[in-house]
DNA sequence: GGTGATATATAACCATGAGTTATGGCAGAT
DNA sequence: ATCTGCCATAACTCATGGTTATATATCACC
């Protein structure tokens, strides 16, 4: 059974005659004779009694005309699909980002990739970042953005932009008065922060360890903005990305960190697969986003 | 595009390799190869990137996968009915019948026959006598039933049975004490039957002049079933065939007319056709129904 | 009862798609 | 360096779907 034989069934039962079938399928009368004939034998029964010269409908061919008829539709419509597929009127960008990039950079550069690429389907993952770099090989993602370079072969990362780390208060804290916080000011403080084994936290153990002190993680964690909601209850303070935008969540203040850490925003990519039009374009965008977002 | 290259992507796509695609559908690897090339070049843009010896699906193949898998199953759900209205599992008996029959027979005689072809379906379609003719030969419908013999070349009309006409009345009315009712007792009443260019309603006025009287029909119906509620109303007395189970209605009497009326009960199939086994079946459980109904 | 019109079936042929086996090339792992 | 797994190619076969030409059957009509 196949997609020729439901058409032809469809066409004859629709037309009512073989000859008009055939004529609305733009071949020849055996063809669809021959075809009928033996689409019948594969399926073992009859769909037409043959009589007067005429072909007429069994009870068996209006049990299934329904379902062939809707098969043939469906495989018509995926023709239409593919066929705008050709024309790159359909896409499909699939896009990781970790979890701060999907809230501080992805909204942002989507939105300016929409408008340009309406009809394009886009999938957005948040991932960590370390499957992000397998999801790349296999070909699963076309694009990853994460916070730490992705030592990955057959993947190749650049550093779009650097996002810095800040400081995440509640408003009604003492440090509020303060512009800008440094480890000193942080030594009493309960500290919300990411753990030492992350690129991040050794990161900021430096930091603080260059400015003679310790930095006393108290609740660690692994998604940033897993912070926001800690440090709206006075749990502590925050030290993470500012890559969230954390102003939107509410009941929060951002203020800056010296001396000044910052974390580089990576774009990866495979090596191995080639660069769709929308890879290049979305990379246009993140970029744009970014310089938008020092504004 | 045809069943089969959607049938081939769509095993590429699950078992990730084609080798394992191959194995799955009990083919060479090099068929499963030359089906998706083609299908590849057919659409016109790549299902697969070919790296490192492998296969990684596109993103295009990302946006066909879903309705290609989906077609596919309903494909294999088609078969599966055609295999089973081969095995006879499954099949289609469309009947026709005349209002009258459709309420007075068909139930009983679907009740007996479902009752052995639980499985099979059943299009009962209620028309007018005239049309049903000409839809048996056209092979629409395997079988007729009517109160009128049809004559229609290419089919053939069997009585299996006759019906009484009777009076309709309602319980209250002054003829609810008679046993039999004659035209000489509907003199003075509002008569409600078929017009005289009908077959029951010539057959009607016959009787009467034998008696001595001319029916005088005030309200003219087509359809038995319409005297129903305007005799509930006590808009008239009706005489109708007495197929139609008046009981069931409520709110009316009936009761035998003298001299004796009877229709045929007439069943109609094509003579060119080949009659299935179900109408065969059908004709039988007709019969017995015919014959309970004598009870 | 011919006759023409219409519709299906058959015959003979061809192109192609889908299958086979055998074999070669390539990348990654041991 | 070699083995293993996977895909591509070559050469061949067979079935399917297409062609044209022709035969056959039914129907309507004179």
């Amino acid at each position: 059974m196949n997609a020729r034989q439901l058409e032809v069934f469809r066409a004859i039962m629709r037309h009512g005659t073989l000859t008009a079938a055939a004529e609305a399928m733009n071949v020849s009368q055996p063809a669809v004779s021959k075809v009928l004939r033996h689409f019948e034998s594969q399926i073992g029964y009859r769909l037409f009694e043959r009589l007067g010269g005429r072909l007429v409908p069994t009870a068996e061919a209006h049990l299934l005309i329904d379902d062939a008829d809707r098969i043939f539709r469906e495989i018509e419509a995926l023709k239409a699909l593919s066929e705008r597929i050709r024309n790159k009127e359909l896409g499909l960008l699939r896009i990781a980002a970790s979890a701060p990039a999907t809230f501080g950079l992805l909204p942002a550069a989507t939105e300016r990739f929409r408008r340009r690429n309406p009809g394009l389907r886009l999938d957005l993952v948040t991932l960590p970042a370390e499957e992000i770099g397998e999801r790349i090989v296999v070909g699963d993602i076309d694009l990853g953005l994460t916070m730490v370079a992705l030592e990955q072969p057959g993947a190749r990362s650049d550093v779009i932009g650097r996002a810095e780390i800040i400081v995440l208060i509640r408003p009604d804290s003492p440090l509020a008065k303060l512009e800008r916080i440094g480890p000193a000011d942080l030594q009493d403080e309960v500290l919300i922060s990411y753990a030492s084994n992350t690129f991040p936290g050794s990161m900021l153990d430096r930091v603080f360890q260059g400015k003679g002190f310790v930095r006393k993680t108290q609740i660690e964690i692994t998604l940033s903005v897993a912070a926001a909601p800690l440090v709206q209850r006075g749990l502590g303070v925050a030290l993470v990305d500012g890559l969230v935008p954390w102003e939107s969540f509410g009941n929060l203040a951002v203020r800056r960190f010296v001396p000044s850490a910052t974390l580089e925003i990576t774009l990866t990519t495979s090596t191995v697969l080639p660069k769709s039009r929308f890879v290049r374009e979305f990379t246009r965008d993140l970029k744009a986003a970014i310089s938008d977002r020092g504004r």
